[in-house]
DNA sequence: ATCGTCGTTAATGTAGATGTTATTGCATAA
DNA sequence: TTATGCAATAACATCTACATTAACGACGAT
């Protein structure tokens, strides 16, 4: 048996980085410091200035020559200006897709869908809401996937990470509440039938309205949180 | 006097290897040697490991692990989704544009667009096309610069410079001709007069058909070279 | 011809040297 | 006493040189 191709370290140092910036586990704003870094992840140098790099193309990390690296800043400025491109974005992306799609991206919206329905409580919360949330990206992706443009597909991504750390302190007040999924879930089922029915104008509206839902509900976890 | 605020390495190693690679010192798919790059630039491996990982984010370079780094690959289907996604995506900025625009964006298009129009003969050829080239695109970033939105603006230039390999192909066959050149001044203009009148349906037809001219060109130019 | 082995080349990782920034303590002035 | 400047020191980022390890290529055997 092979072992695993061995990849390098910055890749991984990359990965678990990102994770922990998103998780919230470095606050915006911290100073990464190489020692502590080196130590938490058990790396040298090295990779981690390469993790951090590409980190820093992707705007979760800011670097200041000879002064290191520190975690972006969040503030509800950029929560607002995130938000509004992403559901502009998004909803172009949905028009095309709509334009553009074929008979297999209608099933595929449809068995996303169903499956994010079925969501029921495996075991801890925090469970619940890995699966929720990998779900509910994966009936967003479906939806819009049929635009046929591999690259308007990466700006979307590369919005989508910048706008993670946001998503997720909005996630954790959502996934808990059953009014609250309730809800979604009727958004939800509105866009897939327009989506199906391919009214391009209408599913604009309500994917844009539906986007920027959670913009309200973050500002105010943020307010609370004095994460400004 | 103080010396310039001495930047890191790896940032210098970023925009050289950047500007490089897109004016193709390096042919796409070709493999970047740590040994000739540290002689090429004079710097030592460390610094360009991280500029390469931040090229590698933005896609103009690809990582194999253990197997180094490569220039990424051009296509005539990449060409084609490239250009698809920027115009459609340039085409949903100038809608947004004209929606919030305010005056002094009005200004500055009419700015930009005197400035484009009066590129004459400085010296060189090569001048000609620098100049011609940077006003234009400063004349295009005005007209959008309206939408308001820094992470849609901030989008739109990570697709811009994964075109830029492409468009550079296609500037030296529209600058150095005369008829090629009056063409798109008629376009611009036409563009300059339809976004003054805040008429946002046609201005995002004229801006998508706007940007799809080059591919036919780029299309020609790349089967001429062999570059597939 | 195909496979395996060995030598070469190159990528990757680490440790230590170097230079820059931040901090601390102390002296001096308001 | 409080504030301000300065110098010494500590902390840190950055870079390079070397050690390690993996991929590539040539050559020979089956």
């Amino acid at each position: 048996m092979d072992s695993p191709p061995r990849q390098n370290l910055g890749i991984s140092a990359y990965a678990w980085l990102k994770h922990d910036i998103i998780r919230g586990v470095y606050p915006p704003g911290e100073k990464l410091l190489m020692s502590r870094l080196k130590e938490r992840y058990d790396l040298g140098i090295g990779p981690l200035r390469e993790a951090l790099s590409q980190l820093v193309a992707e705007r979760l990390v800011v670097a200041i020559s000879q002064r290191g690296y520190r975690v972006a800043s969040m503030s509800l400025a950029e929560l607002n200006d995130i938000y509004d491109a992403r559901s502009q974005l998004e909803a172009m992306l949905l028009k095309l897709a709509i334009e553009r799609g074929d008979d297999s991206w209608e099933a595929d919206i449809l068995a996303k869908a169903h499956t994010l329905s079925k969501v029921v409580e495996v075991n801890t919360p925090d469970e619940v809401l890995d699966v929720w949330d990998t779900r509910h990206k994966a009936f967003h992706t479906a939806m819009i996937a049929g635009c046929g443009s591999q690259h308007l597909l990466q700006v979307r991504a590369s919005l989508f990470d910048q706008a993670e750390r946001y998503r997720h302190l909005w996630l954790r007040e959502t996934v808990f509440s059953e009014q609250a999924l309730e809800k979604k879930r009727l958004e939800h089922a509105a866009l897939v039938e327009v989506v199906l029915a391919r009214d391009a104008e209408r599913a604009t509206e309500m994917m844009r309205e539906h986007l920027l839902t959670p913009v309200p509900i973050i500002t105010d976890v943020m307010q609370r949180q004095g994460l400004l």
